[in-house]
DNA sequence: TTGCTGCCTTGATCTGCATCAAGGCAGGTT
DNA sequence: AACCTGCCTTGATGCAGATCAAGGCAGCAA
């Protein structure tokens, strides 16, 4: 609290530093629905930012003027009660669009976990390049879709896993499609997982108490589940236990 | 167990026994994003039946081979662990587009709670018919991104809520938009919430047991919150107080 | 170096809701 | 009427995970 902040909150750079054609995201965003030839029509309307780690740049019940996709980094999407209770809902990384919404206000808030990039785009703009655009709308109801699902998935973590159960879901999803900012989701399950977020994030998305978390990782640890070189690195040891742990199997 | 059943589990009706254009459903479905000269192409692709109650018609997990559309009645749409225990993701009431998902499998069961009539489609053929109409494209983007914020709702609801919470988000929910088989969502408060499905169906949809919802009931009759004239109709009596508990103020 | 801060871990205790158990009631069948 | 059966309510008890509390450790500023 010492000095004051000069520095904008959100660094812009009206002309994309990389251009939409060149853009190391676009293979896994909607994006790629649009074709290499039609592509200057979507840069024009993009502006892209960069956004500190801890940057709220999203704030729930505000107007809902932009979209946004993802270029770089993670994001953690959430819904607040007025206690300060905090639901995260899912982590936005590379490729993944946000602020899909009929209503005109955003239904919940955004916050950088790490460092990010993203694209914004006026609502009104994106919105009328769609309408000529048909196989971007399309590609916009698969990403919906797949949301829905994977929305579904967590209800039935929330409402009915055990601590132990919503551990290994989270670990064996983010084994499988969230590997070390390889978001290609390659189906490959891998040895290391990343977790950028803080003990306290990963209790907030999977409805539990920071302690709980904690010791549950480290009984984990203890039982050769999984090793924890350091808070932010798990070792997967043994998959086919988590992965039954986490379908429900005991 | 004593007698064989004859009847077909579904009875069918190819000719659907109201053409698209007379549907009653049609305001409040995707439907409607066809206009009447072309809706005689979208009556030819669907299949009227009808589902007794109790009866389960998408299967988690089956080959996903069609797309449905709840014209009367409701659904509840589950999924399960393999243990038995059940998570309600949502309820399926009059206009309600099922199916949607990239996956070839179906993501969730659905199980009708009273008798229901739905709309079948063959779901290469609708399609095959959405390439000719984006403007339903469009519409279905609608009615996922509306279902996304609903879900992150039940998100926040199943991880952070008390039980009181929980059924006061309930009702109030159901007492805006799905009361007495109205699902205008009007948006007025309604005196009375009927509940189509029972205590155990709203259990597992607020991630609860059967005893601490009717429990829980009790109290907020005892409270003169709500009225319970019986098991299946709730008159709200405290609507300002019921909505400060759904959103967590005490 | 010292001290501070944010994050994580671990232990002791508490509690909201689950579990176990029993009984009530409405609707349907014999 | 007598008897199911399915659903709901109510009471007693138990426990998984929350809460309360304390300490460890890495990174950073003074």
């Amino acid at each position: 609290m010492t000095h004051l902040r000069v520095r904008p909150l959100i660094v812009e750079s009206v002309r994309p530093s990389e251009p939409c054609a060149a853009c190391e995201a676009r293979p896994f965003s909607v994006c790629n629905a649009i074709d290499q030839r039609d592509i200057e029509r979507l840069a024009a309307l993009a502006v892209s930012l960069s956004v500190d780690a801890g940057r709220t740049f999203i704030e729930e019940g505000d107007p809902a003027e932009h979209f946004f996709n993802v270029t770089a980094g993670t994001a953690k999407l959430f819904k607040l009660l007025p206690d300060g209770r905090r639901q995260i809902t899912g982590f936005a990384s590379m490729g993944t669009f946000l602020g899909l919404a009929v209503s005109s206000t955003y239904a919940f808030g955004a916050e950088a976990v790490e460092p990010m990039r993203i694209c914004r785009f006026s609502r009104p703009k994106l919105r009328a390049l769609l309408d000529d655009f048909p196989a971007m709308e399309k590609r916009l109801l698969e990403v919906a879709s797949n949301e829905l699902v994977a929305a579904q998935e967590q209800m039935l973590l929330l409402g009915r896993k055990t601590a132990r159960e919503r551990l290994a879901s989270f670990l064996v999803t983010r084994g499988v499609c969230a590997g070390n900012g390889a978001p290609a989701c390659g189906h490959r399950a891998a040895e290391k997982v990343t977790l950028p977020m803080t003990r306290s994030d990963i209790a907030d998305y999977l409805g539990l108490t920071i302690e709980t978390v904690s010791r549950t990782l480290t009984r984990f640890k203890s039982e050769r589940l999984i090793d924890i070189p350091n808070a932010a690195d798990i070792l997967i040891r043994d998959h086919a236990a988590l992965r039954s742990l986490a379908t429900g199997l005991h």
